[in-house]
DNA sequence: CTACTTTCTGGCCATGCGGCCAGAAAGCAG
DNA sequence: CTGCTTTCTGGCCGCATGGCCAGAAAGTAG
């Protein structure tokens, strides 16, 4: 007998179970990367995968399981890489400028999990019509960011200015400079992104460098 | 017998036509908006409208023209509003100011508007998976806006900078500011549109105003 | 009134969906 | 080999979808 949910059961899974959900989780995030949330099927997924498509019922408790996997995998993998690169930062300036670079390189080594990740992200709703995952999901991202902004304030390196609301800015320009080069791409992503820390230098600093907050 | 395709017909739309096929459009925004893309269907609308689901049939030729309607109607309107809320600004910055407290008042207006028109931008692909209304769909738009920065360049108002760039994070700004403020409703718009117009004033102007431009 | 057009209803259709399962196949232990 | 577990296949189920249509209803002109 099957076990009465592989999916939620506690038991160490065997390489072949670890090797299968792997490779689903994969298939999935390249299907809802290029066909989008609405056409992504079980079908078709276990079609790209090669397999049945009661493997997937098999191996996850449903549809909704699976991309609560996606979402987690991806979004750890990005954290993960993104804050590795702006250790050692010492100052705002520097840390949103290593930040923007480590999310465009990430960006261009893997776009489809970004992609995926949009589509879930976007359309999933629970049962009474509300966002699975909402902005509220980016919380912590605009909190740490938020709190970096208000150090830079503290020491003089930055202006005042709504840290929330620039850390939020922040995040819509990322998000947007992967949607357009996903669009052209031949646009030059790494030079938007510098673009971008540019742009966000000059947001962010404080008019007489040197002082504390400037009013 | 009914006209061939009366949603395609040339001849003069009878009142009542005309009465119902806005009355279906509104309910459509409506349906989109609250219960998003995925679980909007021609019988959810039709139930929302209190009428049965072959007059969506008869009066649009399929869900494919409604949604072309929606993206056409709500795009004609918000680009009427801000437009006009623009005249007679003479600097960029001030008209850059005046473009985003514009979208926010309409935002705060007609928010189901602009959350149906998402929707549908996000989500709606041609039969080869391709985005139907792509981010290229914003060119006009991109290339407006860029096109006053190079004009406030070029008069010395403003720094040397990426002005495509500068267009799109301006728009990603704005969308984000949108879908924060509907996720936490308690947030103030207004205070949030006046900070994103200091936030691009200090990100643009020139660091010596009254120059040309700075190299 | 009748004759005709416009508008609407209710239901049917083929399609595709997610979930589920009986049993085949494969792997493994004795 | 046999007996047991894990993994997989192929197909079935109920359901919702967009589109479609025959005919009813409402409106209008003569």
């Amino acid at each position: 007998m099957r076990p009465e949910s592989r999916a939620t059961g506690q038991k160490a899974a065997s390489f072949i179970e670890e090797a299968r959900r792997a490779q689903i989780i994969e298939c999935a995030v390249e299907t809802f990367a290029e066909l989008g949330f609405v056409a992504t099927s079980l079908a078709r997924i276990a079609e790209r995968a090669g397999i049945s498509k009661g493997v997937i019922s098999y191996h996850f408790a449903g549809k909704a399981e699976l991309m609560d996997q996606i979402v987690e995998q991806v979004y750890r993998e990005i954290a993960g890489f993104v804050l590795l690169r702006m250790e050692g930062e010492t100052t705002a300036t520097g840390a949103l400028r290593a930040n923007i670079r480590a999310v465009a390189v990430y960006m261009r080594d893997h776009p489809t999990h970004l992609l995926a990740l949009g589509e879930i992200f976007k359309n999933v709703r629970t049962a009474d019509g509300k966002r699975r995952y909402g902005t509220a999901f980016n919380e912590p991202v605009y909190e740490a960011r938020a709190e970096m902004f208000r150090q830079g304030q503290r020491s003089g390196e930055l202006r005042s200015f709504d840290a929330r609301v620039m850390a939020i800015t922040v995040q819509a320009a990322i998000d947007e400079m992967f949607a357009y080069w996903v669009t052209y791409p031949e646009h030059d992503l790494e030079a938007h992104a510098d673009e971008l820390a540019d742009l966000f230098e000059h947001a962010t600093r404080a008019e007489h460098p040197g002082g504390t907050a400037d009013r």
